[in-house]
DNA sequence: TTGTATGCGTTATCAC
DNA sequence: GTGATAACGCATACAA
C-alpha cells in the first residue's frame, strides 16, 4: 500500500539503514546521499508507519488533549473549546496529532491516563484537569512521557513537578476589580460559580477582596454571591436577588456567560449599562463582541497558552531547551474595556 | 514497563500464540485456558501494545473525527461541539481514541486525511466535512479504511459510496415553518447564513418554500434574509431590517444563535415575543433553554445521530452486520415547542 | 486445542 | 559514512 523505508532504499541502492538515517536527519549520512533520498520519499508520498515507529522507538506522533469533565458543561466549554482549538492548531503546525479526552472514562471511571500509557499510544499529555490523581502523574512520570499542564494551576498536594502555564486569576480579578473602582463604583458584587468548584475561581475572588481592600472599601462576603455558572442565572438575578443588588453600582461576573444574560435582563428592566451598573465579565469567549452593549472582559490569552505548552511539550519531547527545573509561567490577562464598563 | 504477552505466557505457562489467541476471544482456544490466561491479563493490567498491534494487523484503536475548519467559527460550532462531546462519548465506551482534526492542514492545505492513511494511524474515518475531495474519499476506500459520514448529506459528485446519517433538513425547515402557520402566522421570514454555505441549510430553505406553497402562502425570496449567523445579527435586525420586517408575524432563523440575539433586542424593544412575532430556531443547543423566552427550536437528535455514526463504524471495522450496501438514513428532527411561539 | 516460525516497518547496535 | 542484523510486541499460517 504505502510507500515504505524499503521501497525508498531500493529505488536509492542503499541500505535501509541509511534511509532510516537520512530521513531522521542523522548527521552522520553525508548530505548528497540524504538529499537524493529525501527526494525519493517525497515522490513517493512517504510517511513513517506510526506503528512500526512506535513499536521500535515509542514515537507515536500523538498527544493527549486530557481534560476534567466539568468542562463539557456548555457554558464552560464556551472558552475551553476555544483553548482547545488554538492547541489542535498549534500541535497540526508540529505535526503532531491530537488525541482528545476526558482524564477517567466517564462510564467505567477508569484513568484513561493509565490507559494510554499501557498502550504507549501518545508521546506527550497535555493537562487541563484539575483533580488528576497524583497516582497518575506518577504513572506519567515513570513511563518517562513529559507533562505539561496548561489553564489550571498545579495542584500543591502533587508530589510530581512539571512544566505549567496558565493566567493569573488572581491579577484577573484585581484588575477587574480595580476598573469598576477607578470608574467610581462604590458597592460592587462578584458572582462566581457555587462552592468547592475550580481553584480558578477562588483566585479571582481573592484578587477581588484585595483590590478592594486596597483601596479602602471593605470586603463582605455579602457581595459574593456563589451561583450557577449559566445565562439564565444572570438573567434571573434582577428579580431573584433584587435586595442584594440594592445599591450595586458594579457587577464583576467570573464569567461572560453569566454576565450575557444579566445585561439582558437590564437593558429589559430599562436599567443603564453601564449608566447605572458597570459590568465587567470572564474569558472573553467572541460572542462578548456581538451582545449589547459589548462587553467589558478580562481577555484569557488563550493563544500565547496554547503556544507556550504545545512549544514546551514538543520540545520535552524532541529533548530540545530541556531545563533541570520545569517552569510554572502565569500569565497576565488583559483587561478589554468595551461598553459594558 | 508495561506488561506484553509474554510476561503472560510465561506465568500462565502456554505459548505467546495462545495468549494472543485467547485475548483476541479466538473460539479455538479452549474456555478454560481463556479464563485463566484473562484473568492473568487483568491482574498485570495488561493492554495491547498499540504500535505492535498496529503493526502486525493494522489496528489502532484511533479513529479521526474529521471536520471542515468552518465549524471553527464560534457560532457553528456550539452545535457541533455538542455533537462532537457525544461521538466521543460514544467512541469512549467502545473503546476508541478519537483524533480530532480537520480535512485539511490550516497551513499547509494538505490533505489531512492522507497523511493519516500513509502513517496508518485510524481505523475508520468519522467525517462532519462537506468537501472531502473525491480523491480523498478515493484514497480511503482504497486502503479500506471504514467512512462513515455524518451530519453532512454525501455529494453527488463522490464516487464513492460510503455510509451516512444526518438530519433531514427538509423536514426540518418544513416543520419550523408548518408550526408558524399552525399559530397563525401570515407572513413568515427565515434567516440563513450567506449564500455560497452549506448544504444543509437549502434543504431547510426548500422545506420552507414547501410548506409554505403547500398551506396556500406564495413564496416570496423578499422573505429570505441571508445574513451573517451570529449574535450580533439578529440584534441589529430589528434596526437594521426594519422595513423587511413590516408585517411580519414568523421568523424561523436557521441558526439558535442569531435566534437569541432578535430575542433580546425584540424584547427591549417591547415587540411581544410570541405576541407580536413568533420565533423559532434551528439546532436546540443548551442555551435554548436558559435564553428569554425559552426558544421553540428544531432539535437536531445529535444523540442518535452520534450513536448511529459510531456503532456503524465500528461494526465496519469489526465487519460485524455489515450489509452490501451503505445505508444513508436520514433521522427526522423535532420541533421543540417552548415559549417564544 | 496448542505450539513454532515468520513477518509487519522501523530503529539501534554492531560491524566494516 | 554505510550495511547487516537484532529487536520492538503482536498476529497468524502452518505444524503437531
Amino acid at each position: 500500500m504505502s510507500a515504505t523505508i524499503k521501497d525508498i532504499a531500493e529505488i536509492a541502492g542503499v541500505s535501509l539503514s541509511t534511509v532510516s538515517r537520512a530521513l531522521n536527519d542523522n548527521p552522520k549520512v553525508k548530505q548528497a546521499t540524504k538529499d537524493e533520498i529525501k527526494k525519493i520519499a517525497k515522490s513517493l508520498n512517504f510517511e513513517f508507519n506510526a506503528g512500526a515507529r512506535s513499536l521500535s522507538s515509542r514515537i507515536s506522533g500523538n498527544i493527549a488533549l486530557v481534560y476534567d469533565a466539568f468542562i463539557d458543561q456548555f457554558e464552560v466549554s464556551l472558552y475551553i473549546n476555544q483553548l482547545f482549538l488554538e492547541i489542535r492548531h498549534n500541535l497540526e503546525d508540529m505535526d503532531m496529532d491530537t488525541i482528545l479526552l476526558t482524564g477517567y472514562n466517564q462510564k467505567t471511571k477508569e484513568s484513561n491516563i493509565k490507559r494510554l500509557l499501557r498502550k504507549q499510544k501518545v508521546d506527550g499529555f497535555l493537562i487541563v484537569h484539575d483533580s488528576i490523581s497524583n497516582e497518575d502523574y506518577k504513572a506519567i512520570k515513570k513511563a518517562e512521557i513529559p507533562i505539561v499542564q496548561l489553564h489550571m494551576v498545579p495542584r500543591k498536594d502533587v508530589s510530581v513537578r512539571f512544566d505549567a502555564f496558565y493566567t493569573d486569576n488572581f491579577a484577573g480579578g484585581r484588575m477587574a476589580t480595580r476598573h469598576l473602582i477607578e470608574l467610581g463604583c462604590k458597592k460592587i458584587l462578584t458572582v462566581l460559580p457555587f462552592e468547592g468548584g475550580n481553584a480558578e475561581y477562588k483566585a479571582r475572588l481573592l484578587g477581588y477582596k484585595h483590590e478592594l481592600e486596597s483601596n479602602g472599601f471593605k470586603y463582605s462576603e455579602k457581595l459574593v454571591l456563589h451561583e450557577e455558572c449559566s445565562y439564565s442565572l444572570g438573567y434571573r438575578m434582577l428579580t431573584e436577588y433584587k435586595k442584594l443588588l440594592d445599591g450595586v453600582d458594579g457587577i464583576f461576573f467570573q464569567s461572560d456567560i453569566q454576565a450575557f444574560g444579566f445585561l439582558t435582563a437590564a437593558r429589559e428592566s430599562g436599567i443603564d449599562i453601564p449608566g447605572k451598573i458597570k459590568v465587567v465579565g470572564y474569558d472573553d469567549v467572541p460572542m462578548c463582541e456581538s451582545v449589547i452593549p459589548n462587553l467589558t472582559t478580562v481577555h484569557q490569552p488563550r493563544k500565547e497558552l496554547a503556544k507556550l505548552s504545545c512549544n514546551k511539550i514538543v520540545d520535552l519531547i524532541n529533548k530540545k531547551n530541556i531545563s533541570s527545573t520545569p517552569s510554572c509561567i502565569s500569565l497576565t490577562p488583559e483587561l478589554v474595556i468595551r461598553d459594558s464598563t
